[in-house]
DNA sequence: ATTATCTATCGTAATATTGCGATATACAAA
DNA sequence: TTTGTATATCGCAATATTACGATAGATAAT
């Protein structure tokens, strides 16, 4: 089939799973972090950085925008990124309870 | 072209993608819990609860174990998963770093 | 040995992801 | 207004993922 049957797990599994899709690519795991050293940054700097075509950068810093993670804010004549703080303690949060739940009854 | 381009980011990017991927799955995330919760596992109980096909089952499974997150012992005539919880660990410090790290620097 | 039961793998179809060139859009500067 | 620069989107091709039926392999019970 090619689609996730979604409809047969539950609203946390179906969040977390979403998340993890948006983490499950090197790029967008390689933007967070330079978006946090840089404290903001541009798309061209991460194609530059990243070294993947402008087209391409475009698309996974929409991945990113499109789980809240990313606000962008006009700063001069570039679009200028940064990482919301509040859906990433967020998602920090969704993650962080799913790994203490599964090591606490672990075999 | 549809291949992640890896060979553009470093180890540690590539791994926390490569783990992400496969939480990346809401079935995935349930075997993990459902697992959790039982202590260990078979095949045919994931089966019955997520109500997905045993072919899919047993690939999704398959998906864990080749990250080393699960450890399948016989018992009777059934295979028995439980979670290897070495591996779990440094799964969990992997992202627990990966997250600390962004939100210590985030604007 | 035969049967029943459980899991892995094969083959295949449907869909999603990744990547990029080309192009459209938006804004700033000249 | 025109030009330059930066980002988003479209269209396409290559590859990966998801799902399942069919089947093979493996073990336990009869």
């Amino acid at each position: 089939m090619g689609a996730s049957k979604t409809q047969l797990f539950n609203a946390e599994q179906n969040e977390i799973a979403r998340v993890a899709r948006v983490l499950a690519h090197p790029a967008r795991v390689a933007i967070l972090q330079y978006i946090s050293r840089q404290d903001a940054c541009i798309c061209s700097d991460l194609v530059e950085e990243t070294g993947l075509a402008q087209a391409t950068i475009s698309q996974h810093l929409s991945e990113l925008k499109k789980i809240g993670l990313l606000r962008g804010n006009f700063q001069g004549k570039n679009l200028c990124y940064c990482i919301d703080r509040d859906r990433w303690e967020a998602l920090q949060g969704l993650f962080r309870a799913f790994f203490t739940k599964i090591e606490s009854q672990c075999c």
